[in-house]
DNA sequence: ATGTGC
């Protein structure tokens, strides 16, 4: 992506942005993702980058950074603008994670207003749907996203628990999911105009992107409404909801987030893997860090690189029963393998690397018990997407 | 990441 684009007038003179790295000299981050950062940093008005601990390389733009400027730049948010993760207090009797995996709904498959107008999960809803956008309402899609059935483990911070309603051995649903084709939509429209360049017309862009971001909590209420009713459980109201690919004006200046969570007095579901416990935090990050923290353990491996490692490291049969005793519901062999736990860096130094720069306080961790991604096709034959593909041709 | 692109 380039990062020079058309000016009717003469730029001022640019000054190099700021960056900081949120990570401990021995956390691994690879250098292609310290190089975004500093090509961030050379654009146009921009002020500061802050990379947090799971930093990695994206699209054009690092993911897992906070990026101030005095110009909006779609392609920092990315497309799938509103992507966040929220958690859900879920009254379940404890079951067998096998007997609740095979009862999760199909996520793939959209709530229609008219034809499922009878499904209980529409009582979410409070108002109009965002944008109008109905296609994908429901729907978790791809890539890092899930839905997943846990546990409250280790309690650091009991009275702060406590406010958040939640107790050791608590479950909890968590939804990690965007905005599906309509953040994809907003940017692809100003990428054709507008290529890498700025807004020109930031309030215009800001309101369809708030529809995004309303759009994607919406759409993790919806499943963790969905999930809920087939679970045999009551819908909540969200503990936690924040989103990490979104971009607000602060202190006059437009402050991107792409892959990093608000930070300042939130507190942050911050994701591990399908196979390692999450935690929650406390976040109380300054200015230094963009009032912002990590929002997940962080690729450590390209998703080329942990499939092909992963043929040879892994079975199936080993990623969809994980170290922790969780299930993983994955009927897509390839997306397995591209999200093993082996392919993320190890949350606890994520963790820890926020703790030790001041930025988060742990309150609790989260035991995965059953992860949903895509639904089961059956075991006999562990297809991939290709093959979905080849047979409705 | 994505109702995409090889």
């Amino acid at each position: 992506m380039s990062r020079h684009h058309s000016r009717q007038q003469p730029l001022p003179q640019s000054t190099l942005a700021t960056v900081a790295v949120f990570a401990s000299p021995t956390s691994w981050i690879e250098s292609d993702a310290v190089a975004q950062c500093h090509q961030v940093a050379a654009l146009d008005g921009m002020i500061h980058v802050a990379a947090m601990p799971d930093l990695h390389p994206g699209k054009g733009a690092p993911i897992g950074a906070a990026m101030a400027s005095t110009v909006l730049y779609p392609f920092l948010v990315g497309s799938d603008i509103g992507c966040g993760i929220a958690v859900f207090p879920i009254g379940l009797k404890r079951a067998e994670p096998a007997k609740l995996a095979a009862r999760f709904p199909d996520l793939d498959r959209a709530l229609h207003p008219e034809q499922d107008s009878d499904d209980p999960a529409w009582a979410v809803v409070d108002g109009d749907i965002p944008a109008g956008h109905v296609d994908g309402l429901g729907t978790v899609g791809r890539g890092n996203h899930f839905v997943e059935l846990a546990r409250i483990g280790t309690v650091f911070a009991p009275d702060h628990a406590s406010r958040l309603g939640l107790a050791a051995g608590d479950l909890v649903l968590i939804v990690h999911s965007g905005s599906r084709g309509l953040g994809e939509q907003i940017l692809r429209a100003h990428t054709e105009l507008h290529g890498a360049g700025p807004a020109p017309d930031p309030a215009a862009y800001l309101a369809m992107h708030d529809d995004a971001v309303r759009w994607g909590s919406l759409n993790r209420r919806l499943m963790a409404a969905r999930v809920a009713h087939a679970l045999g459980a009551e819908p909540t109201a969200p503990i936690v909801d924040e989103c990490h690919n979104l971009v607000e004006l602060r202190d006059g200046v437009y402050l991107h987030r792409k892959g990093a969570a608000p930070g300042h007095g939130r507190d942050v579901l911050i994701a591990g893997t399908r196979g390692t416990p999450s935690y929650l935090v406390a976040a109380h990050a300054g200015p230094d860090a963009n009032h912002s923290v990590a929002h997940g353990a962080g690729r450590k491996m390209s998703r080329a690189d942990a499939l092909r490692r992963g043929r040879a490291k892994h079975t199936v049969e080993e990623l969809r029963r994980t170290a922790v005793g969780s299930l993983v519901v994955c009927g897509e062999r390839q997306l397995l393998f591209e999200e093993a736990p082996t392919a993320y860096k190890r949350i606890e130094q994520v963790i820890a690397d926020l703790v030790d720069h001041g930025l988060a306080t742990p309150v609790a961790t989260t035991i995965p018990l059953v992860t949903y991604k895509t639904p089961d096709r059956g075991s006999t034959r562990q297809r991939t997407r290709r093959d979905h593909r080849r047979k409705r041709r």
